[in-house]
DNA sequence: ATGAAAGCGCTAACAG
DNA sequence: CTGTTAGCGCTTTCAT
């Protein structure tokens, strides 16, 4: 037997009312009398009645539910903002539907399909490194679900969306290196093709710059994973060309140098300062702890869905869309004091 | 304008023909005619129609959607979980609704109620810590909703689960020390009041007293998180009790002692041997990296879906409850070799 | 080979 | 104050 549920029907059959009545009963209609409330609900409680949302959102072509497509969900910066998003949507009573792409593009066009056939009331998507067409984006919209980007937007795509100012946040850490007396300051950095690569080596050359500091290329090398930093580390010691800071992409490559330097017996930070950028939760376990830029991952998803669902309740369906970009503020820790 | 979303109307009325023959175009019904069934699925993919899903579970009474009880996204063993869930679901076609519980029981008797409210097939649930009563899982059941029980389990209630065997991963951890020569191995426990810690320490006890080693109270200590652990390591070094081996309850833990002991100068591994239980992805980054125990998380929510899609589709309503119990394997590497 | 009608559970005019 | 009716989008007998 499937779903032995009980309905309004089953209420109403007990009662020898009608079905609208219970409804009415049910949520507190001002004409329905006192006495008649009091049965049905008591009879509610009494059977476990649940109200069945699938039935409602045919009713009413509103499922009170938002699709999430992400690219994937072990990153901690990911499930940070899921579990933003999930916040605010419950507290809104929309339920959250979580698709992976898993960083494909046949994948994400499923996805899209998936919350369509579901008919979600919106959309939050981070678009996944591999999609260079974006037709199913288009395609959404032309359909009326409301799309709002966060981290990973589309280029052109004119869409609310919700980011992190990379630029900045790598120029208020170079900076940060630099006001600490940091006169030679390295950075390891990611692929120059992908957007926050390029921005984030951008603000790192902009604070050296504004300093009177030398862009010194031999101290930008390319490295943006832990064995990598390694290796990278090791050659330029070996140069003896002289350094005192190092920015890197990311903590992981962060730590890779770190720990290669610690071996060489270079102190940290006396002698070379670290500072990493915030992709997990390693910067309080190293030793010394990390210096690292704070992504806010939790706030982008809680800033993404209110947006959102402004989008979704909005009676004026054409107000202009907006892009938030969110300080990625620094962290001050021990690798760089 | 509410969702200006296609319906098999459209297509009908667009055709001359009925909703009916549409609807059985679009499945290739054996009845229909060649030519319609061409003309339908023509005008189908022209104008973009998409079967709306909402409509399908009133009628079916069945969503082909799962629901997920999860503690906190953010711990990546959980994440690890829900990206096999994810998988699993999305090759069955099922989607996946998730809800947090965020450790409250309160949130965890709401979360029961929404997925009962959207009418999912069934339920994959870890309880939450908070959680004492658990007579909103009674509930789920009596509404024949299936259920599966991942990692957290509710004692006494018979039902599909599938979890991991604490005692025996902490058995071979410590038996592993104990074979590569350690003599005297302490334990960093974590409260005993709950499951997994006090398994943890009762399979130390066991590898220990196998080899015929004395279970040295002064060894075991309570301390389970990375401030803790520098706490008592240190307190541990200062009393000059000596061990040359550690086995703790997880990474954070083991990392905050494997520091403070380097900080003295003793050796990892060769003065002493650290051995954790995974909880991050910490054990690759730490110098030396951390051996550890692997919690397959993936796995777990893979093996979880599976289970869950068996009793869904299942047509033999009866088939008796399973406990799958996995194997949490441990991964050496360079702090116990 | 196709259509008409009923119904999944619920709500909201409209009618008394 | 309550009941009747129609309809959300789709499938599925039952006719034809």
């Amino acid at each position: 037997m499937k779903s032995g549920l009980i309905t309004i029907k089953d209420l109403a059959r007990e009662l020898k009312i009608s079905a609208s009545t219970v409804s009415r009963a049910l949520k507190d209609h001002p004409d329905i009398s006192a006495e008649t409330k009091r049965a049905v609900n008591e009879l509610a409680k009494k059977l476990n009645y649940q109200p069945n949302a699938v039935a409602l959102s045919l009713k009413q072509r509103r499922s009170n539910t938002i699709g999430i497509i992400i690219p994937e969900i072990v990153h901690y910066f990911f499930s940070s903002v899921i579990s933003g998003i999930e916040d605010v949507a419950y507290d809104a009573g929309f339920n959250v539907i979580i698709c992976q792409s898993n960083e494909k593009y046949e994948r994400e066009v499923a996805n899209a399909k998936t919350l369509l056939a579901s008919r979600v009331d919106g959309i939050l998507v981070s678009v996944s490194k591999e999609t260079e067409d974006f037709s199913h984006f288009y395609n959404l919209r032309n359909n009326n679900i409301p799309l709002v980007f966060y981290d990973r937007i589309v280029p052109g795509l004119e869409a609310d969306q919700v980011i992190i100012d990379d630029f900045d946040a790598a120029y208020r850490a170079t900076r940060h290196l630099i006001d600490s007396g940091r006169q030679h300051i390295a950075h390891f950095a990611g692929p120059q093709k992908l957007l926050i690569g390029k921005q984030r080596k951008d603000g790192y050359i902009k604070a050296l710059k504004e300093a009177g500091l030398d862009v010194d290329e031999d101290l930008i090398i390319e490295a943006d994973s832990f064995e990598k930093a390694r290796l990278a580390i090791m050659k330029l010691l070996n140069t003896g060309k002289k350094f005192d800071g190092l920015f890197a992409t990311n903590d992981l490559t962060a730590i890779g140098a770190m720990q290669t330097i610690q071996k060489r017996g270079i102190k940290i930070p006396d002698e070379i300062a670290i500072v990493g950028f915030s992709d997990g939760r390693f910067s309080g376990i190293t030793d010394p702890t990390l210096t690292s830029v704070d992504q806010h991952g939790y706030e982008m998803g809680t800033i993404a869905t209110e947006m959102l669902l402004k989008r979704i309740t909005s009676e004026d369906d054409e107000y202009p869309f907006e892009t938030k970009v969110l300080d990625a503020n620094l962290i001050v820790r021990g690798s760089s004091l």
